[in-house]
DNA sequence: TACACTGCATCGAAAAAATCGATATATATA
DNA sequence: TATATATATCGATTTTTTCGATGCAGTGTA
């Protein structure tokens, strides 16, 4: 058992050390001298010593007293640190923010955003992580991250979902392999469709777009990420649907077909998630719309 | 206006964050879950954020909770090393004292003194000042030093004596001048009796001690110091009167006879004084007493 | 799916403390 | 000696802290 002096009694202490009076320090510390008296007298009382010397009418610092000041004076400052740096968290988007993103939208959506979060929240850090959607949701969950993008649906208990953006799905295939202006999902069926390898969302999602089984998955051509299998289709090995802001900011070689869906084209949701409980979620929604904007006016 | 944490408040706070658990921090401090988290709920309360983040079982700190950690454990590292710096003192006549010393005292009783309580008290630390018996008065009451050590009677209101030796007059003239083997005040009539000059406490003792007015003070010859005094004496300008301290642990040099005076010897008191709000009186005797024990020894 | 369990939040009552105003006490000053 | 100034102390009151009981929300289990 460890007993320490309050905070309120070191600035009653450092006060009266100042002014070497009692009356002007109670007067500074907005309580009667009454109060700052008996102030003083318990926390000599726990030190066991005396910090002053009462001598009449002069008040004098004993050697514990003198001491006693640099080490309260510290005490107190980083009782001031905590404050402050609560205080600069009241500006929201400020500070760390650590946000994991799947690999299939990052590379096409953080050129766009980047630059310009960065002008809107200077003070914001985004430390940046890339994983597939079901690493995002365990590190999401158990708080090694504050928020995840990535596209629904998807499965992730406890976590609330915020959609940002629907992005329409594109037909991505060989330019000798076909020449209508738009496609439709029956088109796929018999086409090799090319998907990317076994834990990304997006192969479930392109799955999900056909009503068939597609006819050869062909495993060996499994792509690890979009550009590779945007290369697969280049060299005539299949077809693949790609996300629209793959279309739109990601770099499409020459030889390759980018085809609409006619409507209702299948399509992927792209949103945020985060832990219901997390202290930050008011930034979070602050941070969702000001990208939804930003998106809007890129277009 | 400015509200800092509470001690209690951050000792919670980092119990809680030591655990990751209300529970067990609330036993660990000793009290009620419901008092440990009211403790922190004010606290974030004050801070206008949370400091941990509630996720149904399981407790985790939040980005603010993160950097206040550091911060919090300075905080109460200094209020414990105040505690701490108090503890030690408990020790009585250790730290540093400051003491006055007249200057017919310190030469001759110091080196008794000092290596035998430097043994007695290792950690103290005399820091030492010689002033006549005035300025030191002076020095004391307004607090520049602790304890004089001083002759008495003097002068000095406000200031607690405490008598700690008394010590007889002896003689001190020109070995052709005297054979006898006393002296009587009643002798000294009529001869030229040095003194030391104005402000010396012991000019007024020597002085008191006679009940004439000598007969040549010979201002000319006013010493500054006891050992020019004693010069004085050696080479013929007349006699004087030497503390027993002097006499016995001075250096009294050859061509000099010290005579003891008959029975009722004068003498002057040597002895401490302080002043009486002073937190360490209790120390002050003690030191008072160890040194009349080792002049006892000394003899 | 229901049910108990675990852990934090909340509530009202009781205990502890902090604070105040008034007054006592001590010390300088006139 | 009277007066002014400064701190200590006292009793009453307000405020804060603490507790025990209960509520509530996730978590694990039958």
């Amino acid at each position: 058992m460890d007993y320490l002096p309050t905070t309120k009694q070191i600035e009653y202490f450092l006060s009266v050390a100042e002014h070497m009076s009692f009356s002007k320090a109670a007067e500074e510390c907005h309580v009667t001298q009454s109060t700052l008296s008996a102030g003083i007298a318990a926390l000599e009382t726990l030190l066991g010593h005396n910090l002053f010397e009462r001598a009449g009418r002069t008040v004098r610092l004993t050697s514990l007293g003198e001491t006693a000041i640099p080490e309260a004076r510290k005490m107190l400052e980083h009782g001031r640190n905590i404050t402050a740096m609560a205080r600069s968290k009241n500006q929201p988007l400020t500070g760390t923010l650590k946000m994991g993103i799947i690999p299939t939208i990052a590379p096409y959506l953080l050129p766009q955003l980047l630059p310009n979060l960065q002008k809107q929240f200077p003070n914001l850090s985004l430390q940046l992580q890339e994983e597939q959607s079901g690493a995002l949701v365990e590190l999401c969950t158990k708080g090694a991250v504050d928020m995840i993008l990535l596209a629904f649906p998807y499965e992730m208990p406890n976590l609330r979902q915020v959609e940002m953006l629907s992005e329409k799905f594109f037909l991505a295939c060989p330019q000798d392999r076909w020449h209508k202006k738009t496609a439709s999902i029956d088109d796929l069926e018999g086409q090799e469709l090319l998907l990317l390898e076994e834990g990304h969302c997006l192969r479930e999602h392109a799955l999900a777009a056909c009503s068939f089984r597609p006819k050869a998955k062909k495993d060996a051509f499994n792509a690890t990420s979009l550009a590779t299998l945007i290369q697969f289709v280049q060299h005539g090995y299949g077809i693949t649907l790609l996300p629209e802001m793959a279309v739109n900011w990601g770099n499409i070689p020459k030889g390759i077909n980018i085809v609409p869906f006619k409507s209702p084209a299948p399509q992927r949701q792209v949103g945020f998630a985060w832990r219901k409980s997390h202290p930050r979620e008011k930034e979070f929604m602050l941070l969702t719309k000001a990208i939804k904007d930003l998106l809007k006016k890129a277009g």
